[in-house]
DNA sequence: GTGCATCATCGAAACGTTTCGACATCCAGC
DNA sequence: GCTGGATGTCGAAACGTTTCGATGATGCAC
């Protein structure tokens, strides 16, 4: 391996000036520098990463801490695994990944051992033993979720109460009254996972604000679950529902399609459909569906900058909710004609 | 940060002491140790990664190259990751997960800087700058796949011919003769990928030497595609096949056995179905299917365990076929009398 | 009791970088 | 021509660990 003594005999100065060319933190004359920049890429230099650790410097290391639980849906943990490791690369830094189910031993050996500058954790959910982590160990770290307690905690995510908000009330401005939600597996709701209660708790709030019955159906993810949600959702409301909001994965939002598409229920024309905080294509399912998107690059972006900025001592522990919006695709149309 | 400092003075011995009765390299009255022992244990110590690596020892860091390619199946893709970090954790090691398209920058930059003892390659084409590279850093290095040039490489991955073999083969067993096999996106097998044609070609092979037509037949991911795909092959064979491999992915092999079911054919008995090389669980698609796995787990397993190995100087560079099994879910059954 | 081998422990060097203080050199201002 | 401040470069210390060689203690054989 080539070292910075390397260098500075091939560029004739001491070892300190070859340190402060490279790294800018002292002015030297154009030309020294140049001859050191072009030693050092002659000779492919790259500064030692333990010795710059060693000293005190930055690591440029990351640890993302992305658990795998059992009803983790893969191309959405990696679409967020990615974007996190991609926001990293635009700050120089690279990603120790951590998915071990006792998350927290890994957080504090690569934390401890100061292998990172900081820390990242993905799928947190409303008691997360790893926000304690976290508050402990003392280290600059963004939680991608919202926990139960915030406090002293840095947190990114997008603002479920809106997006809720936000379905319920384009769907009420088009003159729907009979809305109804198709949750995420009612196992979900009880292991204090985090946004979906957020959502449905203000999906349920907003019905309510605009006079209109409140139905949200938990569902599993199979065939038969799926149409029993689906009837008992026109149980509940009495008829067919004019507007449905999905709050669940790809799968059963394939199912619930196909099984309106053989009731032949059409789409926009008989109901309105809105696919909320979808992590996938939505565009792809048949037919497209209007979504309010779940913005893994801007969540993973932000939690990024959020923990850079820890890392210069720049920003106080605090909770941002990222706005959330709309992508229409033709699903959505005013309330049919009785 | 606790040192070995404060360990030291807590038990009342000398730093290089600590160093040896933490590491076992040395001797050390039992009684002295268990002191040291329990003075690092009560004060929390780690042992700093920056000076364990530049005093030259191991990093105790692996890089993993697991870059996304468009056509890349995401749970396929995880499955891999986590088998990664998984066996790595086994060892003590962490991972630092590259995945960007100039991913030779990164495995330049890690291994340069002596940041990794080792490289882990996923998802290898068969023509890979990335093995270049590899061979040109002189790191120990294990990729899962096999490239075109293999040499001075250490290479691990199912044993995909035999796979072919191994399917082809219990179902000339069973007596069926029109035998067809559903392959991946036309674009897979243009852009180099590594294993589809290796199976496609080992297909052929065993079809004829078995004395029967070979019928192998791309297939895009979408449902018109997958009609065409089977109405192509019972063009070919001249009537309907009586045993379908699937070489594809989840989609596709859905869609196939969705569109099959309409027809009214039924499994196995009109027709023997079985999933080669699939990286997900076929005994959950209607029906189950028996199953040739891609076995993620052993195949990252083996990759750290060789990674491992040449850290330790005990291995040449090699290539390591995995030995293929089936998985029976009744999806297979003998020919039916015509 | 002396000499020798064995064993546990210690001191110090080395790893490669960053960074602080010091030291020339140069130029402006008087 | 001297002073004083800027500017560019250098030497050396420090980071925390591992590891080599050295040292002192202990036990055994003669």
């Amino acid at each position: 391996m080539v070292s910075i003594h390397d260098v500075a005999q091939a560029a004739g100065v001491s070892i300190s000036t070859v340190s402060y060319a490279l790294t800018g933190k002292r002015s030297i004359t154009e030309s020294t520098r140049l001859r050191v920049e072009e030693a050092a890429n002659a000779l492919g230099y790259r500064a030692n990463a333990g010795a710059r650790m060693l000293k005190g410097a930055r690591t440029n290391l990351l640890a993302l801490s992305a658990p795998l639980h059992a009803g983790t849906h893969a191309p959405a943990h990696m679409t967020f695994v990615l974007a996190v490791v991609n926001a990293a690369r635009e700050f120089d830094y690279d990603v120790v990944l951590l998915t071990q189910d006792d998350a927290t031993d890994g957080l504090r050996r690569v934390s401890q051992s100061s292998l990172v500058d900081g820390i990242v954790l993905l799928d947190v959910s409303t008691v997360d033993e790893r926000a304690d982590l976290v508050r402990e160990l003392g280290v600059p770290a963004t939680l991608v979720g919202i926990p139960a307690d915030t406090d002293g905690l840095t947190c990114v995510d997008l603002d479920f109460e809106r997006a809720a908000w936000l379905a319920v009330e384009r769907l009420i401005a088009l003159g729907h009254s009979r809305i109804a939600c198709l949750g995420q597996s009612p196992a979900i709701y009880e292991r204090g996972s985090n946004f979906p209660p957020r959502f449905r708790d203000a999906f349920i709030a907003a019905c309510e604000a605009n006079g209109v019955l409140p139905v949200f159906r938990p569902c599993d993810e199979d065939a038969t679950s799926v149409g029993r949600a689906i009837n008992d959702i026109e149980a509940q409301l009495g008829a067919a529902p004019t507007a449905l909001v999905f709050q669940s994965n790809e799968p059963v939002q394939a199912m619930a399609l196909d099984l309106l598409a053989r009731r032949g229920v059409r789409i926009p024309e008989d109901l309105s459909v809105i696919s909320a905080c979808s992590s996938f294509d939505t565009a792809h399912l048949e037919p497209a569906i209007d979504v309010i998107p779940l913005p893994a690059e801007q969540s993973c972006a932000r939690a990024i900058a959020l923990t850079m900025r820890q890392l210069d001592g720049l920003v106080q522990p605090h909770v941002e909710l990222i706005e959330p919006w709309f992508v229409e695709y033709g699903s959505v149309a005013a309330v049919p004609a009785d």
